[in-house]
Order: C-alpha cells, then sequence, then structure tokens
DNA sequence: CATGAATGAGGCTTCATTCAT
DNA sequence: GATGAATGAAGCCTCATTCAT
C-alpha cells in the first residue's frame, strides 16, 4: 500500500495542477483531461483522489484558503509597533502579496462565482463568510487595541472600519485584476494614511 | 416586417429574462431552453436576436452596467452640501440600493467569473475597468472639490481614496451577500463617518 | 409543434430499433449509437423520447409484453370446441409463433436478466410475476371450464396444472432457443396427448 | 512455489465469492473489485486466477452447473420403486432444491442472458444445450423404463414427455422467483398427479 | 505470489445551435 | 417571423486490466 505521506503528496500535486488549469480557464471551461496532463498523470488517477469534478475543484478553494491564510498569519503575528504601524505593515504585506497571487487571482472569482450559482453553492458561500468573518476579527481586534491603547478615537466603531477596510483591500486587488496599469500598492498606502489619521485622535 | 421598436421590446423582454435566469443558475448552469421559457418565447427565437449564448449573456451585462450606472447617475446628480455630505448621501444611497440588488448580485460575480476565464474574457474586463475607472473619476472630482474647497485637507490623494472608497463600498455588498447578517447600510455609515475624518482639515 | 400521432410513430420506430439492437447484443452490449444508427436518426434525438438506456429498455419491455399478448389473445378468442381441443389450439398457436419470434427470443433472456439484477430488477420482476400470473388464469381457467363440463377430472388442480403447463410452454421455446434442432411444435403436440389424456375423464 | 492444491483451493474461494456478487448485481454490475472484497483478496490476485472477468463468470457458470448435476445425480440415483414413484420423487427432489437454490437462481438468468449476447455466447449456449439435452436423456430414460416395464403407455413419446416435463421444472423455479407467493412443491406435485395418471395405463 | 495504484478506452448523456415547417 | 424537433460534438466518469513494488 502507497504511504499516507505519498498520498498526501499526490493530493497536493493535483490540487496545484487543478489550481492552475481552472485559473487560467475557469470551472466550465476546465477538462479533467486538462488537469491530468498538467498534473503528468492519467484522467481516472484523478478519480481516485478525488470524487467529481466539482469536489476536486472546492479541495482547490480549501488549499487556496488556507494559503492565503498562512500568508496572513505569518504577516500579523510579526507585527509590532502601534496599532497604527501594524495597520500600515498589514495592508502592505496584503498589498504585496499581489505580485504572487497575481496569476491565481482569477481563481477568486471562480470562486466567487461558483457561491453565486454553482450546486456547490452553500459550501462556498459558508467559506466565504466564514473567511470574511474571520478576517473582520483579526482587523478589528488590532484597532480595538488601538482604541484601548489611547492610540485610535474611542468613538470610532471597529467592527464597522475592519469590514470596510478588508473589502477596500480585497477591492484594491480587483481593480488590479482589471486594470494592468492600476498599483494597488501605492493606492492602499495612500489610503491608509487617510483612514489612520481618521482613526487616531486628533493631537 | 415587424416594426423595430417592437424588436427592441422583445429584445428587452429577452434581456430580463435571462438576467434573472442567469442570477438563479450562473452562466454554465443556465440552459438556452430555460431562458426562452423564462421568456414564454421558443427557444429558437432566442437566435433571432441574439447569436449565441454568450452574446447574450453580454447583452444582459451591458443592461446591468447601464441600470447600474443610471441609478449612481441619478444620486450623484441629485447630490447638494458640502463635500463630506455628498460622501456620506453617495454612500448612503449605494447600500441603500443593495435591498433592490440583492437578486440580482449573483448576476455580478458571474461577469467577474466571465471576465476571469470565458472567451468573452477582454470584452468584460474591458468593460470592469472602464466602470471601476469612471466610478473612481466621479468620487475623486468630489474629494478633489472638497480638497479645493478647503474642507478637506491638501495633502490627501483623491484618487486613492476614491478607488479604495468605491473597492469598500463595492466589497461591503459583497461580504453582505455572503453573510445575512451583514449590515452595509449601517456598517457603511460607521465607516464613512471615520474616513471623513481623516479626510477633513482639523479644526 | 409536431402532431401527437407523428410522436407516437417515431417513438415506436425507436422502440423497434432498439428491439433488434437489444435482441442482437443484450443490454450493456447495445449502445445508444447503434441505436440511433438502426433507427436512423441522431443519438441526441433517443434522448427526446427517452430519458434514458434503461428507460428505453423498458420501453422494449412493454412492447415486447404487449406484442406477445395481443398474439395470445388472438389465438384464445380463436378458439372453440370441447377444452381438449382448445388447449391444443393454444398450445400450436404458441409453439407455431416461435418461427418469428426466434429472432426476438435472446430479449426474453435479457429480461429475465434485467429482473435479476439490474437497477430495474423490480419493474421487471413485477411485469414478469403479472405476466406469469396473467397467463395462468387465462389456461386455469380454460382447464376449470373442462372440468365444469364434465370433460375433465374433477380432483385435477387446475392452477397447478396451468402453471406447470405454462412453464413447460415457456421453456420448450428456451429448449428450442440453445439447440437449433429442437422442435418445439412436434415435442408439445405429443406432450399434449399425454397430459390431456391424464386431465380427460376415464372413459 | 505455492503447492497446487492451495492454489486449487484459492481458486474456488474466488469461485464461490464471485457466485455471490455475480448473484446479487448480475454480470454488468458487478465490479472486480467487489469480488475481490467478497474474497478477501486484493483486485490484482484475481488475474493470477482468472484471465479475465468473462473468465471468471463461465468458471463460476461451470461450477455451479457441476454442483447442480452433482444433486440431481444424488437425487436420481437414490431413487426406487415404479416409474411413477420415481418420477415423482424426482421432481420432490428438485422441487425442494429451491429454498437452498433461491438464492443462486438470479445467476441461472445472468448465464441465460450470457448465452443470448454476450462474446461468451456459444460457450454458454452449448453448456446450456448439453445440460437440457443431459436431463432429458435421463428423465426420458425413466419414461421408456415405464412404457417397458409395461407401467406406462407404449404410445407415449417419451422424448416429448420429458422435455416438457423438464422444462416445467424448470419454469416453476422460474415462476417461484417472480412471485414470492408461489408454491413449486406443491405446484409440481399436484402436476405430476395429472400427468402420471396420462401417463400410465388405463386400469 | 500478492497487491492496489495507475491507467485510458469507452459510453451515456447534455445542450447550444440549426433549420424545416 | 416564430417555433421546437433534431442533431452531434463534447465531457464527465467508470472500471477492467496492468505492472511496479
Amino acid at each position: 500500500m502507497i504511504s499516507p505521506s505519498r498520498k498526501e503528496e499526490k493530493r497536493a500535486l493535483i490540487i496545484e495542477a487543478a489550481a492552475k488549469v481552472f485559473a487560467r480557464r475557469g470551472f466550465s471551461g476546465t477538462l479533467m483531461a486538462d488537469i491530468a496532463v498538467e498534473a503528468g498523470i492519467g484522467k481516472g488517477t484523478l478519480y481516485e483522489y478525488f470524487d467529481s469534478k466539482e469536489d476536486l475543484f472546492f479541495a482547490v478553494f480549501e488549499w487556496f484558503v488556507q494559503a492565503t491564510e498562512a500568508g496572513a498569519k505569518v504577516s500579523i503575528s510579526a507585527l509590532g509597533g502601534s496599532a497604527s504601524e501594524r495597520l500600515n505593515a498589514l495592508s502592505d504585506s496584503l498589498m504585496n502579496s499581489w505580485a504572487h497571487m497575481k496569476d491565481m487571482y482569477s481563481l477568486v472569482m471562480e470562486f466567487w462565482s461558483a457561491s453565486a450559482s454553482s450546486q456547490m453553492r452553500e459550501r462556498f458561500k459558508q467559506a466565504f463568510k466564514n473567511g470574511y468573518s474571520d478576517f473582520r476579527q483579526i482587523v478589528s481586534a488590532l484597532i480595538r487595541e488601538g482604541i484601548q491603547g489611547g492610540e485610535f478615537r474611542p468613538e470610532v466603531d471597529a467592527e464597522s472600519v475592519a469590514a470596510a477596510l478588508v473589502g477596500a483591500w480585497d477591492a484594491l486587488l480587483l481593480q488590479a485584476w482589471f486594470d494592468e496599469g492600476f498599483d494597488p500598492q501605492t493606492t492602499a498606502k495612500r489610503f491608509m494614511a487617510v483612514l489612520i489619521s481618521g482613526l487616531v485622535v486628533e493631537s
């Protein structure tokens, strides 16, 4: 019997191959045969690891979420300094990951689309809800710390700012996706300057 | 020959029927037959008005963009007062349209998805780029007016704030889509309070 | 819209084409494509008339049962004379139909097989049960008439004789199917002579 | 090297496992994997003992025929008394074996079906022909003995009666297969009474 | 000898599109 | 102009068989 770890490796191999193809062609445009070729294995082998195309797609989704979350957690745990500095650092970290994510960003849109209409709808919707919610928690916690530390104004609604901020980051990447000439890093930096000056107590 | 106006009417009828079905089932999940049924016409008739499923989908997209833009322009033209008041009013207007858009929001995701991977990719991508760009122009113009009027701080980068703000609005609606319990109106209001206090010159 | 009767005709056309192919190759060995070719239509057209291969197979079964029953009923209604004569006539009629049925007899075995194991199992099993039961009724009624008319011995159990007789006829055809040299007509005649002499009251 | 007898044992083990699965699911519905599981061995191992699925199926057929014949021969050799008594005893013995055969009877139908259409067609057809022929020989010999002993009427055609009788027995089991409520033992007994009174010389 | 992971030919079914009515 | 019956290319998935371990 194949060792569990080798099985896991191959599963990961397939997921990454599938991610590439799904990113290139979308869910509907992707053929299982293409994925098999990309992964360098036989078509039937895919079905040893995943029950169906949708299953594989969802596995790619989970892998993607995990990878993204891992990246975000690394940047957050590495943060130090004042709340403002930490917010800025998080923003920079996210926007800088754009270069690496670019090729994969169309995947996100496929996931959104899947959450809107496919049979898989609920699975995806729930996952997105949780993902956004988790991320909002992290950011609102940061903001609340700033308030409690006397750095941010007490009347600020941390939840609302966090929700909008998380959304703004997401949508800046979306705009960069549509528009080659759009620079999310600089845009984010300049936006953060304004937002933070709205957060901090007036000197 | 059918009169051109009757032809236009029927075209519009089909587009609205198609929009409903695409919103419900997504692009791939939608059958031309379903659209014909929803429109109350024969399947073959669709091809009298549109060359292909993709064509029809793009027509739905154009219709949707037009309708949305029309709505936005109405709200903007109706704005009066200070730059802060006008920004807040625009935000409210957008968030309030959520109730009406809810059923159709999944269409937006289908459009995103189409922009990412279908053959139609470039058509959509360009349209989204233009849409975001147009909207950013409008908002940044508002902000610039605020700066020129001495209401907003001169060091504010209007373009960057506009881009992030447009994105934040979009993404708040997205979060509302994923999460029934999420209230984009209130969230936007509270966020705008912070952002605007970051924009205005310190008293 | 196509007229209902033309639709019915085409359905019948497909069923007869399918019957030929199923008889030649069995259920598993038959490709939908083969049936389409045999029927002189496109593969997709089959699915306008039948939901699935199994559905079509069951339709062939129903058609076959109906045709067989119709044949049997004709012979029975045409019967006259004493109970013995009528039983003999029925036997002859059934065995004579062998020549026409030969090509189709393998269908019967496919039906048996389907009743034994496929997903369609219960549908077929029930139909066979009913078919045998109906036929036993007819034959046992004939025998009972013979008893009541004083032609057959009163202690005869009409039901049991009918069941065995129906089975014997069936199995004679089966043996003819396996063995080219086996002559079911003559065999049946000579067997009937013995059986009837066992039925009639001793002179 | 494994000892020949151990090899034979394992072969038998596989055949019995396969028989169970084939009986449950039919030939097409049976997966080689299912058989391997039922036999408690690896899928690949099946191919150490049989060249193909069809091969294994035919091996099951041969095993089944052998087992059935063995049973029949035992009952026949144990017969004593008058020809009538021996016929009745044979009938009883066959019908009584029903309880044990029930689970396996669907196998017979799979064999019939295979004889009608598979690639294996001729192998099966020949085997069935021989099987029926052998059994007819045995029964017709019994009947001829009855005639020669003066117990049965001389004008009886032993061959024809044997063919029909063998068929009737077979078909009674078939009817019992389709119809849970059908009792082949009693039915056969009552039928035999009539048939034998048609065979015996009038007192 | 035994295994089961890997394979890919093959088949059912779907559905956008066409075209005769 | 409108229709919907007919089509067949295309794709997901199955599963008997192989072969490296």
